[in-house]
DNA sequence: TTGTATGCGTTATCAA
DNA sequence: TTGATAACGCATACAA
């Protein structure tokens, strides 16, 4: 035989329906239902109320949702919490998942591709009703995962055009040329671009969409640095850029990078922007803080965040819907730098 | 009588230690068992393991709560996800919970304090086993639902000295004290403060540290301007002062401010440091990107992090331990501007 | 070593 | 309207 059962009213510890039912004097069912909201006599539900009043009681979330075979939790798996970027995503999704009455579960990915698949195989089948998560490459793993995932994934970012999961994705193309064109109205006609990681998918967009844009206006690039997304790999190369060349404008890969260059160029005593203009991406809280403060392409990661969140809120009401892909258009947000 | 049980061959759905088990042609219970590596003999345990493998077996995190009384989840009520104090401190809570095998579930709070307290009433008997909290201001309301809560809570912040509390805190009078000592060793003498809102824990200790370091040295606070924490009140505070005075140094209450006073200083054409020097506080990556760099009081946020993750581990090891306070000593990081 | 049966706390079904 | 009880999926005490 198992365990013997618990005398009701010596049982200690927190308080449960049990707890309140004996105190009230009622069945759990009983007590259960009042609790709920559902039905039960003004008499019987004064008792039950005050019962539970009485014992501070706390339904537990646990047990509910092992009933209800759901948490109310929606997860969230992004590279880094600290990247100003996601940092904007996080804040939006946070505000669309609130109002949906449910609570965000944050996840550091820290850029392992290995702790992104073991995400998705635990993750899955842990906690949450759902999942958003930002890769930042998708791998092979990562594909053959999602497929058997037992909730329903966003994905924010390139997926292969055939796969059938739900996607945002920004137009960092576009968003590129929009840079590009601003700097060629503005007259500059030496345009550099100092990149990030070539071999990820933005910086690869970066890079193509440069070509690609300053090709449309007849130019060639006068350089292109490779390095990270950070503020020191800008700051770095954009010193090498200008023992080579002198530029009349630097496109940035991001906003990190802009600060770098701009430092650069400032230390080199060049003015920004009238002898280099200067545009960023991402338009963080970034290019308010610097001065002159930057010119900056919005790719629109509020944007994204609350529409990668819509979307996962829409498949779980209708969990039948068709995958979804949806692209957030960019904007060029003008500033002091260009 | 209750629903009719499954037919356990007919069931669907994700796969459950039974589906496992039927499949093995053994019982749950030693399905179960072999799961988690106790016992079973090496044929048994061979016929569970293809079967779990073949079925893809993943346990179902939420039952297996139900059972252990846990949940594995650590609660981190912040006010402002997107604050980079709070950045750096997530990033070592982060680390710190993620070596112990949990993970971290991150809620906003939005400074609203009703929003704090139900945060409590919820998360405390919800899906966490312990929660790290930073109020912005603690009150009455705050200390009651602490009282009660079921599960172990860390403050990060200030709390009443007698509260039988798990604390962290910072010495943000000393931290005044170090940028206050430093700018008069550089032979500053019109010092003045750009503080947040006053009537918040931080910005009462930073006027307060400020006064009171400046008199140890028989110095007079030239101005002392008030607003909010954010870059563009330290931009509008450091123009309205200008205009009425000429400082040779600033002291901002937080690097957003610094960020801020800068610009107006730069706009001014007063060059940083050697007509003005400036220093700011809590050492954020916001430090590191304005040109010049940012001499930054760092009040060990990150340091924080790591002690209360430490703490709640320990009590979630021993509940029996006695409340403690820790308070993070403060450091002075010297860059360009002062 | 293996199987049977019970309980974790909740909600839902059915009968009274 | 109210009460008895099954079931969610798992782990474990106990018996075989």
């Amino acid at each position: 035989m198992g365990r013997k059962r618990f005398q009701h009213g010596t049982h200690t510890g927190p308080a449960t329906v049990r707890t309140v039912a004996d105190l009230a004097g009622v069945s759990i069912a009983s007590a259960s239902r009042v609790l709920n909201g559902l039905g039960g006599s003004p008499e019987l539900s004064a008792r039950v109320k005050a019962a539970a009043e009485r014992v501070g009681y706390v339904p537990n979330a646990i047990a509910r949702s092992l009933q209800a075979q759901r948490t109310g939790l929606i997860g969230l798996a992004v590279a880094d919490i600290g990247n100003p970027v996601y940092v904007q995503m996080m804040r939006a999704i946070e505000q669309e998942i609130a109002g949906s009455g449910r609570q965000l579960l944050i996840q550091a990915t820290n850029a392992h591709t290995a702790n992104e698949t073991e995400l998705l195989r635990g993750l899955a089948r842990r906690y949450v009703d759902g999942l958003i998560m930002s890769p930042l490459r998708v791998t092979e793993a990562h594909l053959h995962e999602l497929g058997r995932t037992a909730v329903p994934v966003v994905v924010v970012g390139q997926l292969p055009d055939e796969t059938p999961i739900d996607n945002v994705r920004a137009d960092s193309i576009a968003g590129v040329a929009l840079a590009v064109d601003h700097l060629v109205e503005l007259g500059r006609t030496r345009i550099v671009l100092i990149n990030g990681a070539p071999d990820t998918v933005p910086g690869a967009h970066r890079d193509a969409g440069f070509r690609a844009a300053l090709a449309r206006h007849g130019h060639e690039p006068v350089g292109v640095e490779n390095g990270e997304f950070t503020f020191d790999a800008g700051l770095q190369a954009t010193r090498r850029l200008l023992n080579r060349t002198r530029p009349d404008a630097i496109f940035a890969a991001n906003d990190l990078i802009a600060a770098g260059a701009l430092h650069a160029l400032l230390e080199a005593g060049i003015r920004v922007p009238e002898e280099v203009a200067l545009v960023g991406m991402d338009n963080t809280d970034i290019a308010e803080l610097t001065f002159p403060r930057l010119t900056s392409v919005d790719l629109g990661a509020a944007a994204r965040g609350r529409k990668a969140a819509q979307l996962l809120l829409s498949r779980l009401d209708d969990p039948t819907l068709p995958a979804r892909r949806e692209s957030i258009a960019p904007a060029l947000v003008r500033r002091e730098s260009a």
